[in-house]
RNA sequence: GGGCGAUUAGCUCAGUUGGUUAGAGCGUUCGGUUCACAUCCGAAAGGUCACUGGUUCGAGUCCAGUAUUGCCCA
């Protein structure tokens, strides 16, 4: 036994605050893009100024930081690039409302002023984020830390504009955009939220201009239909083509319009006729181009009803729909009204329903953009993962919408558009032109800022040394939810201005949700923060919880009870890292030569370096292809199962030998050894306890593996060498020696406690030479005191048996055994077996089998049936003898 | 309406080129306090792999359809 001991339990928060800092002071993160290494990059996706750490970034970070932290110890320069975004109008929101608890208003300060409160609000609450990405342990290049709002990417952003509007492919126009009448902007699709709201359906008559009769119209938004323009029906509608080229008298307004025909009417939605308001409706509005039909806007940029709704200008949305229904009514045009639900897009910010606005906005034209970023994922070049993801991306690609890009916010990129005061002429620069011009009011779309993430972090437009060697990046983590947003735009970015795709491999992990799958949320007070696991867990617990408990592809679950994994996970390693160093000898052993030594080592050594090097060579190429919970299993299993359950319990007795031998030395250093291996393998996915190990161990390790900190090691290389599965196999059947024993044991009421006897009855030499390898440890795992093992041994009457493959287990039990329990036991595993049994009969008669299957299949097949018969065999006459007691 | 997924033990999920006695974690039941860990150890129960049909000597795995369910787009 050493000197020193490791404390009883294994303290996160000491060790998460130490070792943060010593990595910081060895700047292990920051990358050096002079350096000769093979270079490995991840920009993080930026979180939200606005934002607090929650699962979903704590899954993504824990992702990434593995694979940085893999690569940068298997010989990479390890870049990770980290950031935040300005996210234009939530962190406007939250000023504003600052401004007006105090009593003031937006307007009331002015746009000057009410930026500066907004860059005071950031640098007091901006890094917060950031500073929760280091309590988890992340590897990011903290020195390298951007801002969408940084002078180089706001410059960035700017030559970015000048470009595309140059080659026209920025344009203003007067379209349909997504509008909240509250907050007064237009909003990106993401900012948008869909609730389902219980309303109704309309039925509204529509007067036929020859007096003929009338046409019913079915609509969600009866007040819109002040600003109809049309009616249409499907041409392929036989109740209602005859109408098409007729007109009807718009009710309310008395305003005569046509019936149209097109075939995006659905037939059966309503009843077949659509209202057309093409200012107030994005399909309206396709329609109305498409008819080249007038757009009359009738509720303003606050909701409210304009001077073109006649009497009911003046009134709010939802008045109007009160009081144009009361209409409808009195004037008898009203036929019926029926209840429907719909799913209502709100405003993310502040959930007022969203009003599709007719404005002038600034666009980016996408068609010329798309091309190359198609080609892109189509060649292979940029792999998704899983791959599934690549159809979805393509798929947005193929039916690209032009970008609107303009916002009415004053957080943000302002547009770099300067119009003339006199003769209205529009120029684009990077500086403002003088006093005779006027720039644009509006700001860019965030994403307009963050599409260029990839190069613009790295100094672009300059020709940096960081850009020349970081660009382009390796890898990219995200969610879903903004392979559109971002994802495809940046595709389209780096293609177009650093004429080089952004990166290679895309990682889609699913959203994290609360046990009974629903999306956590504020409103429904189910989120978790990761900032509490980690206070009670640790960081390494939250880690490891994560990674194991989210599956590939689909969507985490998630409750409290899922980080007790991680947790537990860690203090395993702990305490198995506790029980070796604490049997290691008090000065570092010297190292012996473990292949030279080879014969010398046990089966269970040699066993447990197959097992290690097949878990560094799975675990490795599992990283290597994102299989992250894969991957975190394979350890996993590696450490808790073969290295805890049955190698430390095999080589325990060794540690006990009180002569210092070459048994003992071998048991040392071989799990000394392991641990070293373990250690640096759990690192990337728990980065603390590991680094907490490894200043325990470091000095007794091989010198071309010591390093002052194992998040600078050399990663462990798998040894093929060591690898040996039939080696596996043989140790596997005497688990199941003992797995067997325990078994009756247990299902026979032995005591715990309880010392026994048992005999072995053994059909193969070379499973009786392995069982006689480990007497002592049978002897130990099985609590067996008088053991017995031979080819031919006489069953020992009365006693408990059990029968596995080639081996035949007997455990005297004179005055113990339960006859009842003891066939019944016996009867199951019978039926069991002879099962199986008639199965493999079935396919052994089966000429078709015998002609088709390859030749092994057969005789695997047939090595089965006689181990299956010997085992029904004997089963049969176990049974029997237990008649005659 | 279109697209993309999912459906395997009570729950959450593995099962990668078709041949394993279909696995794990959690939960449940039973038994365990000297010598790493009760955040633990040992044992057990629990599955007609959603359904129907097809391909095949052989299907949880491939194909078609059905049902249920989720997400995205419209």
């Amino acid at each position: 036994m050493t000197k020193f001991q490791l404390p009883k339990n294994y303290d996160p928060h000491a060790a998460e605050e130490k070792w943060n800092a010593e990595w910081e002071a060895n700047a292990y993160f920051h990358a050096d893009p002079t350096s000769d290494r093979p270079k490995y990059t991840i920009v993080i996706p930026p979180p939200n100024v606005t934002g607090v750490l929650h699962l979903g970034h704590a899954l993504n970070n824990t992702m990434q930081d593995i694979m940085v932290r893999y690569k940068r110890m298997n010989g990479h320069e390890s870049e990770w690039l980290p950031g935040i975004d300005h996210a234009g109008i939530a962190t406007q929101v939250v000023v504003e409302k600052q401004v007006i608890a105090e009593g003031g208003t937006r307007e009331g300060l002015g746009r000057e002023e009410f930026i500066k409160r907004v860059w005071q609000w950031k640098d007091k609450n901006g890094d917060r984020i950031i500073e929760q990405l280091r309590l988890m342990g992340c590897s990011c290049d903290w020195r390298r830390t951007r801002f969408t709002l940084d002078e180089g990417l706001s410059e960035a952003v700017k030559e970015v504009f000048i470009r595309l509007y140059e080659k026209d492919l920025i344009y203003q126009g007067t379209y349909i955009v997504n509008w909240c009448p509250r907050c007064l902007t237009t909003l990106s699709d993401d900012e948008l939220e869909r609730e389902d709201r219980d309303s109704s359906l309309w039925y509204v008559k529509y007067p036929l201009a020859d007096g003929s009769g009338h046409l019913a119209v079915a609509t969600t938004r009866p007040e819109t239909m002040l600003g109809d323009t049309a009616v249409a029906v499907n041409p392929k509608d036989d109740r209602y083509k005859g109408y098409i080229g007729k007109s009807v008298i718009l009710p309310l307004m008395g305003r005569e319009i046509p019936i149209i025909g097109d075939e995006y009417i659905e037939m059966e939605f309503g009843t077949g006729v659509l209202k057309v308001t093409p200012a107030h409706d994005v399909n309206d509005f396709e329609i109305g181009r498409r008819h080249k039909l007038d757009s009359v806007s009738v509720i303003d940029d606050r909701g409210i009803i304009n001077e073109n709704g006649g009497k009911y200008k003046g009134l709010d949305r939802d008045q109007a729909r009160k009081r144009v229904v009361a209409d409808l009514e009195r004037e008898d045009l009203l036929e019926k009204t029926e209840p429907h639900r719909l799913g209502a897009a709100i405003c993310y910010r502040c959930s007022t329903v969203i009003e599709p606005y007719l404005s002038e906005q600034w666009f980016v034209k996408m068609s010329a953009l798309a091309p190359p970023a198609i080609e892109a994922v189509k060649s292979g070049r940029i792999r998704f993962h899983p791959r599934h993801w690549s159809k979805v991306y393509l798929h947005w690609m193929e039916n690209i919408h032009d970008w609107c890009i303009s916002r009415q916010l004053w957080w943000g990129h302002r547009i770099p558009v300067y119009t003339h005061k006199q003769t209205g002429e529009m120029i684009v620069a990077k500086t403002h032109p003088g006093d005779d011009y006027v720039q644009d009011e509006d700001v860019l779309d965030t994403w307009f800022s963050s599409w260029l993430w990839p190069f613009s972090t790295f100094g672009w437009p300059e020709k940096t040394p960081e850009l020349k060697s970081f660009y382009p990046t390796d890898s990219l983590f995200t969610a879903s939810e903004i392979i559109f947003l971002w994802v495809a735009r940046m595709v389209m970015a780096g293609c177009e201005f650093m004429n080089e795709i952004p990166f290679s491999d895309v990682y889609i992990h699913g959203t994290v949700r609360d046990a009974i799958g629903r999306r956590m949320s504020k409103s429904l007070g189910n989120g978790i923060d990761p900032v509490d696991v980690v206070e009670q867990h640790g960081a390494d617990a939250l880690r490891l919880s994560l990674v194991l408990a989210a599956p590939e592809g689909q969507d985490p679950l998630i409750s409290e009870k899922t980080f007790e994994q991680g947790r537990n996970f860690a203090n395993k390693l702990w305490n198995a890292s506790r029980l070796v160093l604490a049997n290691q000898p008090d000065e570092p052993a010297e190292r012996i030569d473990l292949k030279a030594s080879r014969d010398d080592l046990h089966l269970s050594d040699r066993w447990i370096l197959s097992r290690m090097n097949e878990a560094i060579r799975d675990f490795s190429g599992q990283l290597d292809d994102f299989r992250f919970n894969t991957a975190s299993k394979t350890l996993y299993d590696f450490i808790w199962s073969d290295f805890c359950d049955w190698y430390l319990e095999l080589v325990k007795p060794r540690f006990y030998l009180k002569e210092d031998t070459q048994e003992r030395r071998l048991a040392r250093q071989v799990s000394l050894e392991v641990v070293g291996t373990i250690v640096r393998l759990l690192h990337p996915m728990a980065p603390f306890v590991t680094e907490e190990l490894w200043s325990h161990l470091k000095d007794r390790l091989p010198d071309d593996v010591q390093t002052e900190h194992v998040t600078a090691a050399v990663w462990p290389a798998p040894d093929a060498d060591w690898i040996d599965e039939e080696l596996d196999a043989s140790m596997r059947h005497v688990f199941n020696v003992i797995g067997a024993i325990r078994n009756v044991r247990s299902e026979m009421k032995i005591p715990a406690g309880k010392e026994i006897s048992c005999v072995i009855r053994v059909n193969r030499k070379r499973l009786l030479r392995n069982l006689r390898a480990y007497e002592e440890n049978i002897r130990i795992l099985g609590k067996i005191g008088d053991l017995t093992m031979d080819e031919d041994v006489k069953k020992p009457v009365p006693s408990a048996s059990a029968v596995i493959r080639d081996a035949e287990i007997f455990i005297p039990l004179e005055g113990l055994i339960d006859l009842e329990a003891e066939r019944k036991r016996l009867q199951k595993d019978l039926e069991h077996h002879t099962q199986q049994l008639e199965r493999i009969n079935r396919k052994l008669d089966n000429a078709d089998f015998l002609n088709n299957a390859p030749a092994e299949v057969v005789e695997k097949e047939r090595a089965k049936r006689e181990n299956f018969e010997m085992i029904v065999a004997r089963l049969n006459a176990n049974l029997e003898q237990l008649v005659g007691w």
